[in-house]
DNA sequence: TTGAAAGCGTTACCAT
DNA sequence: ATGGTAACGCTTTCAA
């Protein structure tokens, strides 16, 4: 059905008929290959053009074998009909991935997060990168089992039982390092009482650092002061700040670990009257790129979704072609400390 | 080569022979058709199963003639080696558009906006969403001429002569009203002197709304205080309105076609020693989530990219399945009123 | 130099 | 109830 009920689509055997030769010589006429005299292949050139002749792309990849297409996924609200690209972070991914992808030759397939079961199969992929994966994520499972090359993490592809090194590659981020040397940071600045904002998805960024920020408390006999946000949104984040900020004791620093506007949640710790980094020491897990513009400047954790990408699909594409490169590597986030974060001590000492 | 050579793909005679069946039979029993004994259907996925069969999507496709596949590219930054996805319209417009497709079955492929020439032919799609399309444009014209129905805006349909109603539909925009309505507001509102902040890329966006402020100004005798940034960027963004808010006689209004943080706007604008709406009417073109919470809360022209790319599927999957629907739909933005365009006579008479 | 024919892996028709 | 066979549109090997 679709279209070919309307315009009988032209046909390699078409231009075959029509310039009177054979389809073997259309082809190589219009792939360049073979060795044909000039003349032939321009005389087959001009009627496949006045024809309107398109090679048909399903028949080419089933002839070659490959797709040139990679699939990439978010994991992170796999059971909602979330999309990804409404974060920043995910966008730079996408965006990072499709320009390494075309580097290489590759298209990109945004893949469905949910839906009936696997039918994520039916899409032709040359390999997947699937960012955030779930616990024992099926998503990986059932591209592993078919065969189909796989870039995520480490953790979501040893489940699948030692496959992954033949299967696919990873790209892991210690979140656990990142969040403590934020935390840490934060301490010799002088907080004694940081609060958290996360996210409550089933996604490893979440799962991890949230657990990252409750053994650091445990080991040093704080309590946990965290809020963790089962969707984004705004004004749930507000809120949340609010909330946290509301405390009897309130907290001495802020550490956010969700997407939001962080110029936005400035002027909201600034309504509430707080003044960073006086009363509020504050840093970001964001790509949000006004944060270096604020007044003061926001420390921000950035999780390099280019670098990521870029690595995800050098990983895919040598192992595609064949190439056998790096298992896989592990990536820490990008901590950047701007005057959100500075130390209390070097307000009370004037000079450096 | 790729994954094949490594472990060759179990295919469906591998089954076919294991189960001591035929294709046929394992076809059937597999995809649910057929009138087989319950015992035969199990007996093959069982063994389906145990080889770790999965079809070959490509054949499929082959063999189906369609590939439920959509294609998605915008066209802002064709020259360049941008992606999209870094502008929250765009990934709005991708995110509602994967959502869309995702409700009638369909995946999506984000499309390169350059590389060799025609690469996006080789890509198996039954559709093709082109958003922003430059003049003339080459995707579009490849696409229609391979018979691959495309929705865009009518008049880059049109300059494909007439080809647009069989083959796809538009979704356009009305970039002159939006544009105007917002003119007309901040005129009303007591603004003598416009400022605009646009882009100056080949997308028909930029080109008309700049047209648009041109011609508006034009008619009025007034001149044009417009500043267009061939590029996306925080820091230019701020430097041009800066530039524009230094003119000896100020403007009183300041109307953004750029995409930005809002919040990091009004700080920047009072960095420079103006408030909003009191000395500066102030009205984005902008999809950010933060502009109706900031202080005062920003008035916004929306793109709607969600409803946009909503009937861009819709009519997309009507043509492929041979529904005979609209030939397109115009819209026209969502312009939101709030606080930072507030007439300046409510400031001087109180009550309202 | 050119063409015929054999696949690629699937599904669908028709015969058994 | 099941199996053989053709067809989807292309590329490639091999023979003429």
């Amino acid at each position: 059905m679709s279209q070919s009920d309307r315009t009988p689509r032209v046909r390699l055997v078409d231009v075959a008929r029509a310039a009177g030769v054979s389809k073997t010589t259309v082809s190589d006429a219009l792939n360049g290959a073979g060795r044909l005299p000039a003349a032939t292949r321009e005389h087959v050139q001009k009627v496949a053009r006045s024809l309107g002749y398109r090679p048909n792309a399903a028949a080419r990849l089933l002839r070659a074998g490959h797709t040139r297409l990679l699939g990439v996924a978010a994991r992170e609200y796999v059971e909602t009909p979330w999309v990804y690209a409404d974060l920043a972070y995910f966008s730079q991914i996408v965006t990072a991935t499709t320009q390494a992808a075309l580097a290489h030759g590759y298209g990109v397939v945004l893949l469905p997060t949910y839906g009936p079961d696997d039918c994520w199969l039916d899409i032709p992929l040359d390999g997947v990168f699937v960012i955030d994966p779930v616990e024992g994520d099926p998503m990986v499972r059932d591209f592993l089992a078919a065969g189909v090359p796989v870039v995520s993490d480490r953790r979501a592809l040893a489940e699948v039982a030692g496959e992954a090194r033949a299967a696919g590659g990873w790209v892991d981020f210690d979140y656990d390092a990142a969040v403590r040397q934020v935390l840490d940071h934060l301490e010799e600045a002088g907080a004694e009482r940081i609060a958290v904002v996360a996210g409550a998805t089933t996604a490893c960024y979440h799962q991890q650092s949230v657990r990252a920020y409750h053994d650091w408390c445990a080991e040093r006999g704080h309590d946990p002061r965290i809020v963790c946000l089962p969707a984004p949104g705004v004004e749930q984040t507000l809120q949340a700040v609010t909330e946290l900020l509301a405390a009897p004791v309130p907290p001495d620093a802020l550490f956010t670990l969700v997407e939001l506007s962080t110029p936005l949640l400035l002027d909201t710790i600034r309504r509430l009257g707080r003044s960073v980094p006086g009363d509020l020491l504050l840093v970001c897990a964001t790509e949000d790129p006004a944060a270096p513009y604020t007044d003061p400047p926001i420390s921000t954790l950035g999780f390099l979704p280019g670098e990521t990408a870029q690595a995800a699909v050098d990983l895919l594409v040598d192992r595609l072609e064949g190439r056998d490169g790096d298992p896989g590597r592990l990536f820490s986030a990008g901590f950047q400390v701007r005057a959100s974060s500075a130390p209390k001590s070097s307000l009370k000492r004037p000079g450096h």
